[in-house]
RNA sequence: CUGCCCGUAGCUCAGCUGGAUAGAGCACCAGUUUUCUAAACUGGGGGUCACAGGUUCGAUUCCUGUCGGGCAGGCCA
């Protein structure tokens, strides 16, 4: 529609101007009713050029642009907008489109089947899943989610860093957890890891607990002093712990790869060869450096340590050479702000690789810091964990759906406080369950009416004419729009921002009309355009992972 | 000190590729149920869009500076 309008527009600016460019024409969709359905503002621009008026140019625009059974009206207000409202036609075949639509309306091919990457989460194991964790879960597998729903062939994948200094620091200490060693006794070793659930690992090692994971039992042989097969098993166990926390959140991946797998097929030698060859290095006090400085870092980089192992960010750029390798010319990663100095070293590496890799890839959205709230206190410490939040607190406590929902609903950029009170309370506080409920408030209607839901449609567009319907109507209208920005923005909290709007729409409607009515054809009418809106709910909050319930 | 992000109503946040009197929820005040779930709806008050300059016909949106908050700047990740 919104192409239509702007091929009507340039075709009747056409007609007036010479050349002018095409994309000053922006039809975009206006906050009020009142101001119809489309807007454009395109007369202001070139009233600049023309140096005329914006009323008289918008009234000449006006003049040009042909009858159409769309659109039911055109009116030029304000300074010189000129406003479309559409027909009761157009909102006949809009409601009907969805009707036959169902779960796909809104899907597109924009991304023709493109191969893209998200990679997200790609927490180290060492320790249980926290909040940061939680909403990099949650924007990321959203994000891919929308990209999928825009016709992209998406692979999420989930990156361990399971090799280095802190692998060794956590064997060291499950180690000496299984030795009654704790950390305030001066043996425990520095800098260790001092959460409970080390004891938690300790206590399985030392009992041999088996557990299944990825279709493989891990034994532990109990032997405290073999540290090889302690921080195998600690690994396993912790991985396993994060798989089971990432499932309770609803979200899955495609790709696990490990940087342990980097080293041992020899992928982070050959690179470290190629950029020496490629003359970015140099040595200095007994360690090797790449010169990051070359490709916009504020300082160079140590990549081989004195004592002869490499930094991580080494393995990074094995890494995603290994995706470019595996031809993802896009490549999106969701991590914490925290680590926004990694970007310049992993793209800076890439460059000295010298394979052709764009300056940009690959794309980064960076979510800032949380503070989790509870009695409008700040709550820093989680039993198991000791020092942070974990993700399981909050999906125990408050539940996947409001975890999922308060930790995209908010701009990645933007710190956000994450409310605890809130999110738990089941009444119009929360944003959760308002749209969930309209939702199941349509299911319920519809099975109280008790007829064949798949022959709905709207057959009489002249029924659906209240204020309240043609404002649900406008909005649902919307929802192709509004995912096709998200997924190009990456940006699910438009979702639910959208999904909260077109909620309460929803609730106006369903407050001042009565749908199960004696007049069949009005009511049939009705039962379509909120069997309509129950797709776009529902669709809408697949994007997010969020459930669509048919009761509350 | 340097880099990145943020600063919009009492609170939590949208809006920001410049454009119609700046929006929502909560909180506050006043109402709505013999009717499909009131987990809802209707109305009201509340803003120098941190501050100061600049560009523009027009700036919450772009640029510069200042102030305030967060995060980085380790041979940690």
């Amino acid at each position: 529609m919104k192409d239509y309008l702007t091929n009507l527009l340039d075709n009747a600016i056409k007609e007036l101007v010479k050349n002018f460019d095409k994309n000053i024409i922006q039809v975009s969709r206006p906050k009020k009713i009142q101001h119809g359905d489309f807007s454009t503002n395109v007369s202001l621009p070139l009233a600049k050029i023309q140096k005329k008026p914006p009323l008289v140019i918008a009234d000449e625009i006006v003049k040009r642009i042909p009858a159409s059974p769309l659109i039911e009206k055109v009116e030029i207000a304000g300074a010189g907008y000129i406003n479309f409202f559409l027909s009761s036609e157009a909102r006949v075949k809009l409601i009907n489109l969805i009707l036959m639509e169902k779960e796909n309306f809104g899907k597109s091919s924009f991304g023709k089947k493109q191969k893209v990457q998200v990679e997200f989460v790609s927490a180290n194991p060492t320790g249980p899943l926290h909040v940061g964790h939680g909403r990099g879960a949650a924007i990321g597998d959203s994000i891919a989610r929308l990209l999928d729903a825009t016709g992209w062939d998406v692979t999420k994948e989930f990156y361990y860093n399971d090799a280095g200094a802190q692998i060794n620091s956590l064997s060291l200490s499950v180690q000496a957890r299984a030795k009654k060693i704790g950390p305030t006794d001066e043996e425990f070793p520095k800098d260790g890891y001092q959460g409970e659930y080390i004891n938690e690992i300790a206590d399985g090692f030392l009992s041999k607990a088996e557990f299944n994971f990825k279709s493989n039992m891990i034994r532990p042989s109990g032997d405290i002093e073999n540290l090889q097969a302690l921080k195998e098993f600690s690994v396993a166990y912790l991985r396993h712990e994060q798989d089971l926390d990432l499932e309770a959140f609803n979200v899955d991946f495609n790709v696990f790869s490990l940087e342990s797998s980097l080293y041992k097929n020899g992928q982070v030698d050959q690179i470290v060869k190629m950029l020496i060859e490629n003359g970015h290095t140099y040595e200095k006090d007994d360690a090797l450096w790449l010169k990051t400085t070359s490709f916009g870092d504020d300082k160079d980089r140590v990549m081989r340590k004195t004592d002869g192992e490499y930094t991580y960010f080494v393995p990074d750029i094995a890494y995603h050479l290994d995706k470019w390798k595996r031809g993802f010319k896009r490549v999106i990663n969701e991590q914490g702000a925290d680590h926004h100095s990694t970007i310049n070293r992993v793209r800076g590496g890439l460059q000295a690789l010298n394979m052709q890799i764009p300056l940009k890839w690959p794309e980064y959205i960076l979510h800032q810091m949380i503070t989790v709230m509870k009695n409008k206190k700040e709550v820093k410490i989680s039993k198991r964990a000791g020092s942070y939040v974990t993700l399981r607190d909050l999906i125990d406590e408050v539940g996947c759906d409001a975890t999922r929902y308060f930790l995209t609903a908010r701009r990645p950029d933007s710190q956000l406080i994450f409310d605890i009170d809130l999110a738990k309370t089941k009444n119009n506080e929360n944003p959760v369950y308002y749209i969930q409920y309209a939702h199941a408030r349509i299911s319920r209607v519809l099975e109280q009416w008790n007829g064949n839901k798949e022959s709905l449609s709207v057959t009489n567009g002249d029924s659906l004419k209240n204020l309240s319907e043609l404002r649900l109507i406008k909005s649902i209208s919307e929802f192709p729009e509004v995912v096709f920005q998200a997924a190009e923005e990456l940006a699910p909290h438009q979702i639910a921002n959208y999904l909260k709007d077109c909620a309460a729409e929803f609730h106006s409607y369903y407050n001042d009309t009565k749908f199960l009515i004696d007049d069949k054809n009005i009511m049939e009418n009705r039962l379509a355009l909120i069997r309509a809106t129950q797709f776009i709910l529902s669709n809408g909050l697949k994007l997010l992972g969020i459930s669509a319930p048919n009761k509350m």
